[in-house]
DNA sequence: ACCTTAACCTGAACACCGTTCACCTGACCA
DNA sequence: TGGTCAGGTGAACGGTGTTCAGGTTAAGGT
């Protein structure tokens, strides 16, 4: 069996989910898919090259083309990103890795940036996605690292979680919505 | 020469500074102290606790004591922490995971709890701090890995990086002000 | 039908990594 | 003087990402 790059991302997919991001080794999808190690790197430079890969179609799986007023397409587009995170196991981790090196993993910014614009942000835009996609990011994160913590040990999980990005979310739309009041009394009329 | 815990951590931050995370590897570290990698297990479990010595240690270094009003005592606390995290190559990564892995580093959301208690935030206080912490080491990693790819690469440093966390800092800090009035609202009179 | 080309893969090695464990050493104290 | 024990040694174990010269196979044009 042959394969091409995107057989061997979907693997990559579901090696992860299956046995989570510290088990996704190169050998190990190498196994997984009947083939040396060595093979990968005819598809994929090196393993973040890979991971970039993983990302991207993490998020393309996951995706909603954003509509609607600019407001609630920003939770939306929050709220559509967190989910795909928790879709697979470490998604959230893999993501923002990816994310914060520059490796990919642009669209959720693209998009919000975007969003914020069409409200009338101007040049807070670029700084109110990324303080979104912080937020967003980290809370995932977190919340998968203490899922995995509740899996393997005593603690049950929360559902107290999807409560707390909900509040979390509110409090930064809330600071962004105030932002661009104080904006547009600024500019006069 | 025979070391204690304080002298292994000591040396730890100073490998981390001048290497970087990469680089913090527990044979590294050994030659550094002149010692077999495997002596640094009379000290700590394994790396993981080593790691959670050195967050705490930045923590410990950059600590100014809180004061003042609660909302201005927020934004002090925010962005010390920023400073203590940029004063060693790699902090910022290395705090985030040790908090995140809930290995330690629990100084800043212990600090930011109380003075959003005192503001009456009430029970939205741990979401709020979380929120904040969120933002502050993910734009601390995000500055932080810029600057080292500007250090290798050919891309300028960017100054902006302080207006931006000033901003974003202030974008949360108008929802948390915006919250806390809905909450007194709500409780009437 | 043949042959070329390029994509794909092998096998073996390299230089690392964190961690374990039986054993040794030297300072301190009763 | 002798015991205790924190600190250190040396060697190994099983794992990692990555490289590279060479082999193999499928596809496409002539």
């Amino acid at each position: 069996m042959r394969y091409r790059r995107e057989d061997v991302v979907a693997r990559a997919l579901q090696v992860l989910d299956d046995y989570g991001l510290a088990d996704l080794t190169m050998r190990r999808l190498g196994t997984e898919l009947g083939v040396r190690p060595s093979a990968l790197y005819h598809h994929f430079a090196n393993k973040q090259s890979l991971l970039a890969a993983v990302a991207d179609e993490i998020l393309l799986r996951g995706r909603h083309e954003p509509s609607g007023a600019w407001d609630v397409r920003v939770t939306a587009i929050c709220t559509d990103l967190r989910d795909s995170l928790l879709a697979y196991r470490d998604g959230a981790e893999v993501v923002a890795t990816v994310w914060a090196f520059g490796l990919g993993a642009t669209q959720p910014y693209d998009d919000l940036v975007a969003a914020l614009k069409d409200g009338g942000l101007g040049d807070l835009a670029q700084v109110a996605a990324r303080t979104l996609l912080h937020f967003v990011y980290g809370h995932a994160v977190d919340e998968q690292t203490h899922l995995q913590a509740a899996a393997a040990g005593a603690i049950e999980d929360d559902v107290r979680d999807t409560d707390d990005f909900v509040t979390g979310l509110g409090l930064i739309a809330a600071g962004i919505t105030m932002a661009k009041a104080v904006r547009e009394a600024s500019v006069d009329r």
